[in-house]
RNA sequence: GGUCGAGUGGUGGAAUCGGUAGACACAAUGGACUUAAAAUCCAUCGCCCAUAAACAGGCGUGAGGGUUCAAGUCCCUCCUCGACCA
């Protein structure tokens, strides 16, 4: 029997097809055309293309951000709404060794899969515009963007400890080090000083934290960037050393507490170690150095229990009351941190207490206020001065003050502004990455190509790992790549680093303005009219790295004159994780769900028995509990899948994903469908009339009241869900009335179609419509329609709900006052107690105290 | 350890500026329809007390205290969980 009922797997390919035919997301590149209107720039964070392809975390971005596209299209807005693919890294690279395949086809091969799969979901890119970080073409002005870094001596090369595996003859980054080996194949891993290309991230540090202000932003991703630059404002002071013509400097927040200062330490790489150090004490500070220089910066600080260190055998002057302190030699200091030497106050700081208890060094106690005796626990509140000559008595914050000011009359120290943000390590010794458009001559200078010579593209190599004597794997290319001509005719041996993953997307956003320009990385009036971007939606895994980067590499643009705005990202949000029920024995070994038997509360392994945890954790391939987008669209369509998204709660809260729930949202459209279509016949359905909607009030009413809401739901962003359950109770009502005028399903359609586009644009054909309800106008509410001629007011007697009152709208608080006596059940309450007093709420209620 | 955020029915979650707690769904239970099932439709659905039934009543937003005519919402103390950083 041939059935009419709604069938997503025919209309939903069937109008993504007439949408990328008819181009109709596709946005004029023409600034007059373009100026007529207002704009909108809609961005999710495109997606690294490994091979897992897309995850449901993924559709959790896209979704949102696309409903919110669609709503301002109607809403007359010109609306950039772009996709591409961050295509370039570590991931690809492995598989392009495992599979002996090159890294580019792979990538290839993984876009097509990506883009495959997000065309299912309906989405409204405008595919035109489509980047890929790892071409040419796009990584040609990546390229083009370091050289203008390079200009203004923002990248330079430095000696920087980094971590080595000499099995594999590489440098690895933190993550993939653990204790202290590889955590793939546990070789051994060292610290070793190595040369690498840096970023001058630290010049823009003030600008960085100050613009946050600028920025509508979530206030605690505001706060996570400006504790990851970490401002402090302090102090350099300088020691002299007793008994020797040096000096060394220290940065403190705390010169307040320069009198409660017993003992100085150097970092171990520090260059006065060698020094200073006493002919006695020589071999221990050598030993201790060498082993310090095996450890991490992590296993240094943080997860180091005990403290350790060696005295030099030297001492220090404190200059503020000349007293000889002792110097020691301690790995809890770092030498990438301030000036890699500290003045130890063991009173007020907890780390130098624990050293000094240790180490049996004097605890002097500059600061009073501590409920312990000193040298018991650091003290590390506010007080007043004792102990410390010309500050006793101050209040902490005028020490710091008069310390400074005397300091810097004596000319022993100086005001001084520290961030914790380090430069950026730029380079990596890999393959699949941006080339650095740089070169070498033979006495060492580094010289830049010109723009000409770009792009610098990747030469074919045979082996994706570095060469025998530990060269990057750029240094296999032959000869012909290796060495350039310069203009001037010299021969200059080609830079073999790369950039990090990081590169291409700290500027793909200004791409997508103009995707194809061969003359710039885009055009000027074009980057004028679009940027910023209004809303950038992404993980929260992204909240400080890539967002900080893009924001430097931004903020030179800006100094260039490139772009017109101090920021790039002016909203932004971060999506909720989806999480979903795991399994897990004892042994922790996780369970796919069709291995498991479920009772309840309790599971067990199917084959094993073996009773095992259930838990709610993020999806992901590692925990066996991930549920494929593709999977869903297959069982119930593209429409139920982004309303289910939607629906289960706030676009930023993390919700677990719940199989029976997609169900309850493909019930609905399922009546949504039967608004329109007879099921048993596939004829229009014989409730709709040609009569206006003002004739079935009710439903007219509840269709202004479903407008205001979604109009606002969407507009919040956060609100989706609600906007859904509006449009859930309109379709219940609409289900429910004898005649159901055409005019409001329309303008109900309008309303759906940001959320359920392809249902929504069904059932506007069918109803006898052309053209796409995508570029019809966003329904207007009429404010009027929403008043009634009665309202409900809430009658309480001693804050205490008791009746509901039906009262004219414009009743005066005298009446509803009378009203609320005279009704029988408040009067129960009352029973003749004095009224204290009345209160009413205007519209809401009345509240009588006895 | 630090910073930020969150705790509401069996479940996901609603609740504007402090003003009807539990919208909308899911699950469950009962019923209608059906040879049967699915689908669909109707009803019930926080806890307690009471009743033949009903009207009503008491309690209730992690725990304890406070402010207020009125607290899920504001303040204090504590507990638990999460995110990020270390």
């Amino acid at each position: 029997m041939e059935t009419h009922s709604y069938a997503p797997g025919e209309i939903e390919p069937y109008w993504q097809a007439a949408w990328r035919e008819k181009e109709a997301f596709k946005i004029s590149n023409d600034i007059e055309t373009l100026k007529k209107r207002p704009k909108f720039y809609v961005l999710g964070m495109f997606p690294y293309t490994s091979g897992a392809g897309l995850h449901m975390g993924h559709t959790k971005n896209y979704v949102p951000t696309d409903v919110l596209a669609n709503f301002k299209r109607m809403q007359g807005y010109h609306v950039m709404h772009p996709m591409g693919w961050d295509a370039f890294g570590l991931p690809t690279e492995r598989t392009a060794v495992r599979e002996n395949e090159h890294p580019a086809h792979i990538t290839k091969r993984n876009t097509e899969t990506f883009q495959q799969q997000i065309q299912r979901i309906g989405l409204s890119y405008d595919w035109s515009r489509k980047i890929d970080t790892s071409l040419p073409e796009y990584y040609r002005w990546t390229q083009w963007i370091f050289l203008r870094l390079y200009e203004k001596d923002l990248a330079y090369l430095a000696d920087v400890p980094v971590n080595w595996c000499p099995a594999l003859g590489t440098v690895l980054s933190n993550e993939e080090v653990k204790d202290g080996k590889y955590v793939e194949t546990d070789d051994p891993v060292e610290r070793r000083l190595m040369h690498q290309w840096m970023l001058k991230i630290t010049a823009y540090a003030e600008r960085l934290l100050e613009d946050l202000d600028l920025l509508d932003w979530p206030d605690g991703l505001k706060e996570m960037q400006r504790h990851w630059i970490g401002k402090s404002e302090g102090a350099e002071i300088t020691f002299e050393i007793r008994d020797r013509d040096a000096t060394f400097t220290v940065f403190t927040t705390r010169p307040d507490t320069l009198f409660g200062a017993t003992y100085c330490v150097l970092a171990p790489e520090h260059p006065l170690v060698a020094q200073i150090t006493h002919p006695d004490a020589v071999s221990d500070v050598y030993n201790y150095v060498q082993d310090a220089s095996n450890k991490s910066d992590l296993q240094r600080t943080d997860l180091a229990t005990e403290k350790t260190g060696v005295f030099t055998g030297a001492y220090a002057i404190n200059p503020c009351n000349n007293q000889p302190i002792p110097i020691w030699v301690a790995d809890y200091v770092l030498m990438t941190y301030g000036t890699g030497a500290i003045m130890a106050v063991p009173g007020h700081d907890e780390r130098d207490h624990e050293f000094a208890t240790t180490f049996n060094i004097p605890i002097v106690e500059v600061i009073s206020g501590s409920e312990k005796a000193i040298e018991e626990e650091a003290y590390e509140g506010d007080g007043v001065c004792v102990n410390s000559d010309f500050l006793n008595g101050l209040q902490v914050d005028d020490a710091k003050e008069k310390m400074i000011a005397w300091l810097e009359s004596e000319k022993k120290g100086t005001r001084q502004v520290q961030y914790r943000l380090r430069d950026w390590l730029f380079s990596r010794q890999r393959y699949w990455g941006e080339p650095f458009p740089l070169a070498h001559l033979d006495d060492g200078t580094i010289v830049q190509l010109p723009d000409d010579h770009l792009p610098v593209e990747l030469p074919p190599i045979d082996a994706y790992k570095p060469t025998e004597d530990g060269k990057p794997p750029l240094a296999r290319a032959d000869e012909a790549w290796l060495k350039v001509q310069l203009p001037d005719g010299r021969i200059a041996t080609r830079e073999t680093n790369i950039m990090p993953q990081w590169a291409g997307s700290c500027w793909y956003y200004l791409r997508f303005l103009d995707a194809h320009n061969t003359d710039a990385p885009f055009d000027t009036a074009l980057e004028r009219y679009w940027m910023p971007v209004d809303l950038y939606m992404g993980g929260a895994e992204h909240a400080v790295l890539h967002l900080l980067y893009a924001r430097f590499w931004h903020k030179v643009l800006y100094d260039c004159g490139l772009v017109s705005t101090k920021e790039p990202f002016q909203g932004l949000l971060n999506q909720g994780t989806i999480l979903a029920e795991s399994f897990q024995d004892d042994a922790g070994k996780y369970y796919y769900p069709h291995e498991v038997e479920r009772d309840n509360e309790k599971a067990a392994a199917k084959t094993s028995g073996k009773p095992l945890h259930v838990q709610l954790e993020k999806m992901s391939k590692s925990r066996f509990n991930v549920i494929n987008p593709n999977d869903v669209i297959d069982k119930y369509g593209a429409d139920a899948l982004r309303l289910y998204l939607l629906f289960i709660g706030p676009v930023t809260a993390s919700t677990p994903w719940q199989d029976a729930g997609v169900e309850g949202v493909y019930r609905f459209l399922q009546r949504v469908w039967r608004l329109v279509v007879d099921e048993q016949n596939g004829k229009l359905n014989e409730k709709l009339t040609d009569a206006s909607g003002t004739t079935e009030s009710e439903l007219w009413r509840e269709l202004h009241k479903t407008i205001k809401q979604v109009t606002e739901d969407t507009e919040s962003i956060d609100k989706m869900n609600t906007a859904i359950s509006q449009m859930m109770i309109f379709v219940n009502t609409a289900t429910q009335v004898k005649s159901l005028p055409t005019e409001t399903v329309k303008i109900f359609l309008h309303l759906l179609a940001p959320y359920a586009p392809h249902i929504a644009q069904e059932l506007w054909h069918r109803l006898g419509e052309t053209g796409f309800i995508a570029h019809a106008s966003w329904p207007e509410y009429d404010e009027s329609v929403l008043e009634s001629a009665t309202i409900t007011i809430i009658a309480q007697v001693n804050g205490k709900l008791r009746n509901r009152l039906q009262l004219p709208a414009d009743a005066t608080d005298k009446e509803i006052e009378e009203a609320a006596l005279a009704d029988e059940r408040v009067q129960r309450f009352i029973e003749g107690k004095p009224i204290r007093k009345v209160i009413v709420v205007p519209n809401r209620l009345i509240n009588i105290v006895v």
